[in-house]
DNA sequence: AGCACA
């Protein structure tokens, strides 16, 4: 059907990282806007165009060029909840670009994207590249920030200024295709460690190049994954002080701080690679903090 | 790979 399920020989057809747990994210309901990282920094607005615009229920899309990392994200606009969980679970893990193999990460944004005033521009474009090689530089400032709606004050009247919401499409077949897998086991005490003994108490090189830190860095936490669930865990480790999650280009991270340097290594060693109860993904990600969490 | 808080 599409050329974007198409594989490569040898990889694997299905993907089980990439069945998202049944249990909805109550924070996210009633989002329409996915966000997709694991983009090429090459991609086109024509690209996320063409891959989602199939969809059902689909109205419209943002590619931005992040300043960051040489990566973009797109954020894509669906008219039902519905129909945007199903695109997400639908493409979610799509191998873009073969040549690479790097998957999409999909999930629901934070809030709902603005639609585009007027509706002239089919390819919403935001570059906040440095050096802009590509050609599309053209489209550049066209509303910043603004122009998904990102309030740090997450207020639900974010697109009740609107009073132009064409609300006639709506109701295009947003439930006929609910492909979402059946169950998971989501018990809260499913966490499974890695059955490392507390007695490493010495220095550890494991963390690549970043020197020694009491505060930890720790990625790779699942969209669902909570303040609660990871201090539950991090509370076992001897010298755990404080926990602070953040979310930075969609991802979990959090920074936990520990006593002294012996201590976060030991508990850097023991729980590297935990599987929690909320991870979408491979366990935890650990390493030292790049600069120790400032004293409360 | 993604590293904040002042």
């Amino acid at each position: 059907m599409s050329l974007s399920h198409r594989l490569p020989p040898g990889a694997a057809a299905v993907d089980p990282y990439y069945v998202y747990a049944p249990r909805p994210d109550p924070q996210r309901q009633g989002v329409l806007t996915l966000f997709v990282a694991g983009l090429p920094d090459d991609v086109k607005p024509r690209e996320i165009h063409n891959l989602f615009s199939h969809r059902p229920g689909f109205d419209h899309c943002l590619l931005e060029y992040t300043g960051r990392g040489n990566q973009a994200v797109a954020f894509v606009t669906f008219f039902t909840h519905e129909s945007a969980l199903s695109a997400m679970t639908s493409l979610n893990g799509t191998v873009f670009d073969p040549e690479t193999g790097d998957r999409l990460h999909i999930e629901l944004a934070k809030s709902t994207s603005r639609r585009p005033r007027g509706g002239g521009d089919i390819y919403r474009v935001i570059d906040k590249r440095a050096n802009r090689t590509e050609g599309n530089a053209d489209h550049e400032n066209i509303g910043d920030e603004e122009a998904w709606g990102e309030d740090e004050d997450g207020d639900s009247d974010n697109n009740g200024g609107g009073s132009d919401e064409p609300s006639g499409t709506e109701n295009e077949n947003s439930s006929d295709k609910n492909e979402f897998p059946a169950e998971q086991s989501d018990q809260p005490g499913h966490k499974q460690q890695n059955g490392q003994s507390p007695s490493n108490d010495g220095r550890d090189k494991s963390s690549s190049d970043i020197p020694p830190c009491s505060t930890l860095f720790i990625a790779n936490l699942g969209h669902a994954c909570t303040e609660d669930e990871l201090k539950e865990v991090l509370s076992k480790e001897p010298g755990f002080h404080v926990l602070k999650m953040r979310r930075r280009s969609g991802m979990h991270v959090a920074f936990a701080d520990f006593t002294d340097i012996e201590s976060s290594t030991a508990a850097m060693n023991s729980l590297q690679g935990t599987v929690l109860a909320s991870s979408d993904n491979d366990g935890l990600h650990i390493e030292y903090a790049r600069s120790k969490m400032r004293k409360s």
